[in-house]
DNA sequence: TAGATTGTTAATCGATTAACAATC
DNA sequence: TAGATTGTTAATCGATTAACAATC
């Protein structure tokens, strides 16, 4: 499950970090400001000094200043290329489920750089309705049209027993990178990535914090 | 961030990886096994066989057998519990944005023991209308309406800049842990426990990847 | 009994933090 | 210059993995 911890260099941990980072200099950037320390930053995320200096480091092109700090503007730049977030990647979505539906309706995601174009069940009842502007195809057509429409991106929103058969669909299609919904660990070609989204995780935590008492 | 890594001396690590487990093990004992092993586990999730017993010794209350492996039934159960699937926590959530009606919309969180029970949100247009049978309710009476119905988890979709102002209203009103979307690190008393969801992260990882060839 | 499989103790690896030198 | 702040090298800490003893 953790084949693949970096990506160019850069940990999974401070990948989490970086989206706090940019909302914070967002935040503190129009508010006025022009630069801003390490420790300024750490203070406020409740993160360790030397842990921003080398997070920021791996990500941004020009170095901070000593008794000035980081020119803002060029971070909050930084940042939000190193996240993505100024080209947008096109997905389809399987599974028009819950889950899938609500993904769908959320518009969000494109500030994040991620478009999704379609949406595809094997529930004939909904075959051609749009659902939050995105049409849905029978699950048929994935290959084809996912092909055709050169999307790069698949989302996975089946139940769990569902979750490899359409993944080996999305790759047959030509997806490189595959967003996973569902608590299941996908094979792929290695040149393919996966990205496994754990709500469950987090619920559980939440839950445990709740019942604490009760598990001593 | 990090304040806080471990819960009754159980590792993030290993709860993002129990989802993973419970969802193999259901499959199997729905196929008609009864045991299992740690390295049948291990080959199947792509860990380390080691990890998967440490794991499964944390959280388990019978142990493995050599020779025989693990009771598939009781294992699943204990995950069941650990990850607090049993017993079902009433959530209100905060800000009916695009992301927050996704969240209302998902009826499959259920499942997983949560079950949010009302929405809240400042604009004037949403009062009192139903969104997904979920009402919304104003922000003022977020307070005195929390308290009341003991709920006891927030979770909170509203823009960063007013995520630490409706937590704090949420402590107020005594919930005792934090579902937080907003990419904001969140100042609360010790005794609450605020879990940040990341999607952002989970994009730019897939992001990245489709971009690599540029960032060397 | 022999061998498969568990659980534990020790070694390794990577991420975080501390110490400190460099520099504006 | 002096001091604030950066970036780097070394130490620490925790999680993962390897080695091995226990046992059904």
């Amino acid at each position: 499950m953790n084949e693949r911890n970096d990506l160019n260099g850069i940990s999974q941990q401070t990948l989490r970090r970086l989206p706090f980072y940019l909302s914070y200099l967002q935040g503190r950037l129009s508010g006025g400001e022009t630069t801003i320390s390490a420790a300024a930053i750490a203070r406020a995320l409740g993160l360790n000094e030397v842990q921003v200096r080398k997070d920021l480091a791996l990500i941004s092109t020009s170095a901070g200043r000593p008794k000035t700090g980081y020119q803002l503007e060029g971070l909050v730049s930084d940042i939000e290329s190193f996240l993505g977030y100024k080209n947008i990647d096109e997905a389809i979505l399987v599974g028009a489920g819950q889950l899938g539906r609500a993904l769908l309706s959320y518009q969000g995601f494109s500030k994040y750089g991620l478009n999704i174009v379609a949406a595809f069940d094997n529930d004939p009842q909904l075959e051609g309705r749009e659902l939050h502007g995105k049409t849905v195809f029978p699950l048929y057509k994935l290959i084809d049209l996912t092909r055709r429409l050169k999307v790069r991106i698949g989302i996975i929103t089946v139940p769990a027993d569902q979750a490899q058969q359409i993944c080996d669909m999305l790759v047959e299609a030509g997806v490189l990178a595959i967003w996973n919904f569902a608590p299941v660990k996908l094979i792929v070609p290695g040149s393919i990535m996966v990205q496994n989204e754990n709500m469950a995780a987090s619920l559980a935590m939440l839950s445990r914090h709740l019942n604490e008492r009760f598990t001593e």
